[in-house]
DNA sequence: AAAGTATAGACCGAATCGGTTTATGATGCA
DNA sequence: TGCATCATAAACCGATTCGGTCTATACTTT
């Protein structure tokens, strides 16, 4: 039995707490900080069943880069629909998107923002790698073909879509600290911040809905 | 000669130059994994000089809180103005404090909130002790006396309020990665971003100025 | 009972930790 | 000039922690 064969063995339940742990100590201390002792007892379980199941620190943290591009990969195929062109379905699509990741691995998003930015040696070439593979630009399948007529004249669309941006990230960061567990509850607050913005920016024509 | 005074009688820009590279580190890695070694080594000092000036890692730590602490005090008493009673002015006016204290010292902000939630047990006592004392809410602060009827009907201001924090904390956050040296035009970005919001959620009757 | 497996804890050498001592060169003052 | 003080970096210290291994034990499976 190959070592990642014996963590794909046990409980899927057990499997989640660790992976969640170790998402956590790796996107809060990024890869050289975080220790596998953390990384262990955080999952409680022993660091040698860290080892056993994944061989070395290396080995786990290019598991999760794996796992998660992965999930969100599958989320964003699963749900974009490039159908969908207003601006403010679009975000809400994402942000969907990233609620969902979230429900499965609530770290995943601060773990790849972390690995994101990462800049230890030991890691950083595979890391670049996988990045200028992945090039396909957020941005660009985020707002491609989204329609921006309908707001109002003089809406600054560009800083809109840069405070949206903000929103997000903040609200992303404000739910990492304290342990959000009601996902529907804030997608609601997210939800409502939307459709604030839509209501008021918009040209009243297209405010029916 | 007393341990700090050392400090305080080498060059105000060298000063500067230690004090940031240890505001960076700590406000990244918190205490504990914050080491001496990674701030000697931004400060483009060595490890020795640290000690020299500080004595200990944990009185440096000390040293910045009680640094960063008076800084914000400062701002504070210097721009509010109570005054003040606008929404938005407010806003702006909690902005330039947090601003004028990046410009001083970029990470600061960084430095308090990773202070704030600091959980070593190494200072966690001390620092309960501390933010005990100035229990006098921010927000109670920032907010209180504010006018709040000058928004259009169905407007919901605590979702505006809470969609303003994450703004301001996405907002840092994004300065925090790449070196924004610019802060005047960073500044521009979020008072674009208010009078925006401002011009569409205000009543129209307000909206002289 | 034998053989294998999951697991925790003791353990390893190497690296890093916070902190000290030492060596060196500059500075000031006599 | 000579002596003392100082700033500074590098070498160094014991202790801790690091990534990783080994061992002992309880539990399964046969």
């Amino acid at each position: 039995m190959i070592l990642i064969d014996k963590f794909n063995n046990i409980p899927v339940e057990k499997q989640n707490t660790i992976i969640n742990a170790a998402l956590k100590v790796f996107g809060k201390n990024g890869y050289k900080k975080a220790s596998v002792n953390d990384i262990a007892e955080a999952a409680g379980i022993s660091k040698s069943m860290v080892f056993h199941y994944f061989g070395t620190k290396r080995d786990l943290y290019f598991y999760l880069i794996e796992l998660c591009g992965n999930l969100i990969v599958g989320e964003v195929q699963e749900k974009f629909d490039p159908g969908i062109t207003d601006f403010f379905d679009r975000i809400i699509l994402t942000s969907e998107i990233e609620m969902a990741a979230a429900k499965k691995y609530p770290a995943a998003m601060s773990f790849l923002t972390s690995f994101y930015l990462e800049d230890c040696e030991e890691v950083k070439a595979d890391i670049q790698a996988i990045l200028a593979k992945g090039e396909g630009d957020r941005q660009k399948i985020a707002f491609d073909g989204t329609d921006f007529s309908k707001f109002k004249e003089g809406v600054d669309v560009k800083l809109v879509l840069k405070m949206l941006m903000w929103i997000t990230d903040g609200f992303v960061n404000s739910t990492k600290n304290n342990e959000m567990q009601d996902y529907d509850k804030a997608y609601q607050e997210i939800f409502d911040c939307l459709m604030l913005l839509k209501k008021n920016l918009y040209k009243e024509e297209y405010l029916k809905d």
